[in-house]
DNA sequence: TTGAAAGCGGTACCAG
DNA sequence: CTGGTACCGCTTTCAA
């Protein structure tokens, strides 16, 4: 069933057809009505591809993440999808695994579909991606990456913020053997969730420190926490880069017979769901993924009243949410 | 940079470039190189909506879940997305949040694009969805639904027996208070492992049992507990319809003041990654997510060699997994 | 208010 | 081995 075929059935013109499924112009309510209702018994549905070539125009965003298993990532795609579909549009998503070439590639995947709008929220970058980011011309969106543009909206959060919050709480609970546990998100805004740890840690000159990486998932936590302890470096609180590797990091401290956070005290970042189910609860410090799927949505819809309301930076601040996996720390 | 372009560039017309570029037939390895340098240089990327549109064919798969912030559904829609990205295909998702008519919608959605192919991996069911996809011609799997046709693919698991293996062996544990905590799926799968409980437990004449309901989520595991405990029922097992479920359900009898397996034993359903890292890590039944990815993909694929060699009904054993999360019951 | 027709950017058949 | 060209299904002027 096409267009063509409902325009016959109906008697009219495509044209005709065309403008009542669109409401592009007033067709006199009999022939709408007609036409409804041809569509409505075959069930016709207009197909993308034709609408998106003819139209130059499209309904759909494209969403680019490092990691989709990580539910940092997962929440803020699963709510932009369910606010996309509501307003009609689709969403399409691709996954890097933190490798600067599948952005890359996914980048001109996402450019060549064509598509309304694109949101990138990755840890890594890559520079080829980010120029042709800039030479497009719709709306773009960037979480912690930097691009600057026309059309490029970018998000931030303060880690260093965040960061600072965390590792001055630890401090004032005592902890004076602090290690961080991180993973190769080779670049940027990872780095700057390290660095901020670094440079947070050196305003505490009594403050011992050391780092682990490994990849981001729960082993990754695991295997990180493994390597520290067999380094020798006993931490008395562990900082995590983030809420998904935390989960690993528990596990192993908990075989390696430590308890938590009686003997050792663990943070999290980015306030995952599951963090209040861990066991013990995670503290952590909390990033809006709700707020920031709403500001991406915001930023890529095309019929936005306040055009360019919400272009340029916009910053999210971060703040710590304290649970039970943080104690003072022992006397030892 | 259209197809003319480079066809202009190269001197050459849009045939010869569209042939080079799918090595869809011989071209002189001259021109073919002249072709790719300009296609390179320019980074040309043919247009998705005109592909579709001309050649009727597709390279896009489209996946429907149920819920994709359970990491059942996530991981098989993660594993399907790297094979079909390795094997040059897109994957596009919708999530229909258990709801009947948000099912019938994604299918529509999803017929309309078009694509190459559909996977439908929901524990809903809706009558004129189902229709639409048996009239569909291209590649059909289902997964846990019921639908037969020509190009319909169907996997199923054998939830019964799972639940059996499960069952018996909190049986053997010396358990003969069950409950039996599910969601909200209104129809076939998830009545499906209930059923599956009340018919096992029937041919165990001493055991009690009982059943609470809530939402796919950890918190739902959470409220299905509590509902439970406020009944009065005090069960000495607690068997969860999967593991996301059983993550909440784990923390609200912690926070009910009881141990886990000591006083109260608890298994989940599927055997997520998460699963091994909760405290106590988790009993439960394996569903081999990777290879039921593995099998929707060669299903999918047009370009089997044994083509229709995964066509009919394809049958998942699922097997216990023994953790930490049950014990003998408690002599009481 | 409606119809006719020109594309949108490819694909694939038919000649040459 | 290569070019010409008729579509694919829909949107959008331009006229009527």
């Amino acid at each position: 069933m096409t267009l063509d075929d409902v325009a016959k059935r109906a008697g009219v013109s495509t044209a005709t057809v065309s403008r009542v499924l669109n409401n592009s112009a007033v067709v006199r309510e009999s022939t709408r009505k007609r036409v409804l209702t041809i569509t409505e018994q075959f069930n016709y549905r207009p197909n993308r591809f034709a609408q998106g070539l003819a139209g130059g125009k499209t309904r759909t965003f494209g969403m680019i993440v490092s990691n989709i298993e990580n539910p940092f990532f997962l929440d803020i795609l699963h709510t932009l999808e369910e606010t996309a579909t509501q307003a009609g549009f689709e969403l399409v998503y691709e996954n890097t695994d933190y490798q600067p070439t599948r952005l890359a590639a996914a980048v001109d995947l996402m450019l060549a579909r064509p598509l309304a709008g694109l949101a990138v929220v990755v840890s890594e970058t890559e520079q080829r991606a980010v120029q042709r980011l800039t030479e497009w011309g719709r709306p773009v969106v960037v979480f912690d990456m930097d691009a600057k543009g026309d059309s490029i909206t970018q998000i931030k959060t303060r880690y260093e913020k965040g960061m600072q919050r965390t590792v001055e709480y630890l401090n004032s609970l005592g902890h004076r053997r602090m290690a961080f546990v991180g993973h190769h998100g080779v670049l940027d805004p990872l780095r700057e969730r390290e660095n901020a740890f670094q440079r947070t840690v050196m305003r505490f000159p009594d403050v011992e420190s050391a780092t682990a990486t490994s990849t981001d998932s729960p082993l990754g936590g695991r295997q990180a926490i493994h390597q520290l302890l067999a380094s020798g470096f006993k931490p008395t609180a562990v900082i995590c880069v983030n809420d998904f590797m935390a989960i690993g990091a528990l596990r192993e401290l908990r075989d390696a017979g430590l308890r938590v956070p009686k003997d050792v005290s663990v943070t999290g970042f980015d306030n995952i769901q599951l963090s209040e189910y861990l066991y013990p609860a995670l503290t952590t410090v909390n990033l809006p993924r709700g707020r920031i799927a709403e500001l991406i949505f915001q930023a890529l819809n095309p019929s936005r009243d306040q055009a360019r309301a919400t272009h340029g930076q916009i910053l999210i601040e971060p703040e710590l949410v304290v649970r039970e996996s943080t104690a003072p720390a022992r006397q030892s």
